[in-house]
DNA sequence: AACTATTTATAAGA
DNA sequence: TTCTTATAAATAGTT
C-alpha cells in the first residue's frame, strides 16, 4: 500500500456536462437515483409517483407506481376520479400485470431470501431472461392470447426457479376528488 | 463517549412511516429532494423530466421541465419523426413498461435483500394491501371474465409453488442516433 | 462494473 | 415552517 489510491476531488458544478461520455453515465446514475427515491417516496409513505424522463437523444424512460399509465390517467382525469378503474382493454390488462406481478411480491421475496440463504446469487436468478417479444405484437391482437402467453411463460420460468420482478400497487380508492392543486416549486406545472 | 450532544440517529427503515406526522413531513422533504434530483437532471444532462407525485391523502403535485403538459403530450404522441423508434402508442408504453421494469429489477431485489438483511417484514409490506385493491372495481366487461380468470389462476399458483417471473427484454430501438444506450444495471444484459 | 472521497440528502431536533 | 446538525445515501472521478 504505497500511495493512497485516489486523491480525487469533485465539485458538482451545476450546469450542462459538455463531455457526452460522462454525460450518459451522468444520466444513468442518476436516473437510477431518481428511481431510487421516487420507489422510497412510495414506500415510505405510500404515494403514487410518476416519473417521465427523456434522455438527451430523446429516449423515454420511466418509473412509476402503480404504474405509468394508471399515474397518467390520473392526472388527465383528475377531475373525473370515478374514472379510474373502467377504461379499455389495455388498460385492464395492463393493470392485470401489474396486479400479476403483485402476486408474485411475497413469493418472491421468500425465494430470493431462500436463495440467498444457500448462497445461490441473485446474479444467477437475474441472469436469466426472456428473449422472446410477445409485446411486439400490435395492441389489437394482445388480450387473452397474450395473456395465456405470458402465463406460460410464468409457469416455465417458475420451473426453473429463476428471476424475480416485483412491482407493488397500492390500490387506488377511485372517489376522491383532489381538488386543489398545489406547487412550492417554480416549475411544478398542474393545470 | 458519554453525552453526546446529539442523540439524533437515523436509519431509515423502509418502510412506511405510520406515524402520521413525520409521514407528511418525510412526504413533504423527499418530494423535495425528488424535485430537486429531477432540476438537476435536466441542468446536467439537459433531459426532459417530468414527475408526477399523489400524496398520500391524493393530492397531486408535479414538477417538470418544460412543461408537465409537454411531457404528458410527448408520451402520448411521440410519434415525433425525432423521437426514439416509437410507432405508434400504445407500443410505445409497453415498450417503455417492459424497459422500465428490468431497469427496476435489481433496485427492487437489492431493495428487499436489503430489508432482509436488517430483519425487515416484507411480508408486512404486502399483506398490507393483499386481499383488494383497485383491480376490484369493475372493468370493461368483455375481458373482465378472462382477467378475472387469470387473476385467480395466478393466486392458486402461488399457494401451490414457489413462483417467479422474469422479464427481460431491451425492446426499444431506436432509428435515430442513440449509441447504444447501456444500462448501468448489472443483470440489464439485453443485445 | 467496482471503488472511495466527497458532496448531498435528510431524520431528528429546535 | 425553516434552520441546524449528525449521519446516511448518492455520486463524480477513477480503476
Amino acid at each position: 500500500m504505497a500511495g493512497r489510491r485516489t486523491p480525487r476531488r469533485r465539485r458538482v458544478e451545476m450546469k450542462q456536462v459538455e463531455n457526452e461520455e460522462d454525460k450518459l453515465i451522468t444520466f444513468s446514475k442518476r436516473r437510477s437515483g431518481i428511481y431510487k427515491k421516487a420507489s422510497e417516496l412510495v414506500t415510505l409513505c405510500g404515494s403514487e409517483v410518476g416519473v417521465a424522463i427523456f434522455s438527451p437523444s430523446g429516449k423515454p424512460y420511466s418509473f412509476a407506481h402503480p404504474s405509468i399509465d394508471s399515474i397518467a390517467t390520473r392526472f388527465r382525469n383528475r377531475n373525473h376520479p370515478q374514472n379510474v378503474g373502467a377504461n379499455n382493454l389495455v388498460e385492464s390488462y395492463r393493470r392485470l400485470r401489474i396486479d400479476e406481478l403483485n402476486q408474485q411480491h411475497d413469493e418472491l421475496v421468500d425465494q430470493i431470501n431462500d436463495d440467498k440463504a444457500r448462497g445461490k446469487t441473485l446474479k444467477q436468478m437475474t441472469e436469466e431472461r426472456d428473449g422472446e417479444g410477445w409485446w411486439e405484437a400490435p395492441i389489437e391482437e394482445l388480450s387473452l392470447e397474450e395473456l395465456k402467453q405470458m402465463k406460460a411463460r410464468m409457469v416455465e420460468l417458475r420451473r426453473n426457479l429463476q428471476g424475480s420482478i416485483t412491482i407493488r400497487n397500492q390500490g387506488a380508492p377511485s372517489s376522491e376528488g383532489e381538488t386543489s392543486n398545489q406547487r412550492n416549486n417554480p416549475s411544478a406545472t398542474i393545470a
